[in-house]
DNA sequence: TTTATCCCTACTTAATAAGTCGGCTTCGTC
DNA sequence: GACGAAGCCGACTTATTAAGTAGGGATAAA
């Protein structure tokens, strides 16, 4: 379960779209709040954006907020977002090939978890039982 | 789950010797069978053995075996011994603090999924169920 | 004494991640 | 309509890690 930070950031900043009042949040808010690099953190929203996840606007008052309810943001959302989908396929020859059947296993439990936890859950820290 | 190729390498030379008759195995012999960069694998391999994970033996018709019963090596072990112990400690501040506890759901489910599957079990093609 | 094998440190190269830069665009206010 | 507060955007640089290579040295059996 290896995140990047930029993975972690985007996770970090859904959570506060999700948590803040209606309206838009700028990212200078944001950066501050979670102590991103601002310059990483508008590129990282211009993705997010770009992906549908969330809106903005621009001008005095402007800022960025959620595209849909936060319940109805998955982490796994985010994440397919940010890392990209990942075309592995390992090869396993021989005696090794059952090791494919673990990791398949172990990435369906965490793409079911991932999907499971809404930006919701993190947001009022009430998560679903693990 | 990301796994380097070194760390999956090891899981795959480790599953050779458990497959394989009693006595030595040359690296060489692994290293064609796993389709792995015969350098490398030296590499990999010394450490494995410095972990104490196998033994070797020099000279003609020397090569490594695994220094316990295969049913007794668990693919936790060997993970933990090439990639490392990881200290991580992310912060998560204000309202991402949750996030926290998903990450220490997620790696615990793995590390009890990979403790409890051992080599033997990847040997035999008869995994528990996961 | 030759040959097959492991032992060991250090090095190089390739890939990816992390973060920065410069400047443009939009929009509300005065 | 000028100004300032914001977002928009591609390209660039730097840091870190992963992956693999090199060049020998040490052992052990025949």
């Amino acid at each position: 379960m290896r995140l990047s930070a930029r993975t972690q950031y985007a996770l970090r900043a859904a959570a506060e779209l999700a948590a803040a009042p209606p309206g838009p949040v700028p990212a200078e808010k944001i950066a501050a709040a979670q102590d991103i690099p601002r310059r990483f953190l508008d590129n990282i929203l211009l993705q997010l954006r770009r992906a549908g996840l969330i809106n903005s606007q621009r001008g005095p008052d402007g800022g960025y907020w959620l595209a849909r309810p936060a319940a109805d943001i998955s982490l796994a959302d985010i994440i397919i977002v940010v890392e990209g989908v990942s075309q592995d396929s390992e090869r396993f020859p021989g005696v090794a090939e059952p090791l494919a059947d673990v990791w398949g296993a172990l990435r369906d439990y965490e793409q079911a978890t991932l999907s499971e936890i809404t930006l919701a859950h993190i947001a009022s820290g009430s998560l679903p039982p693990l």
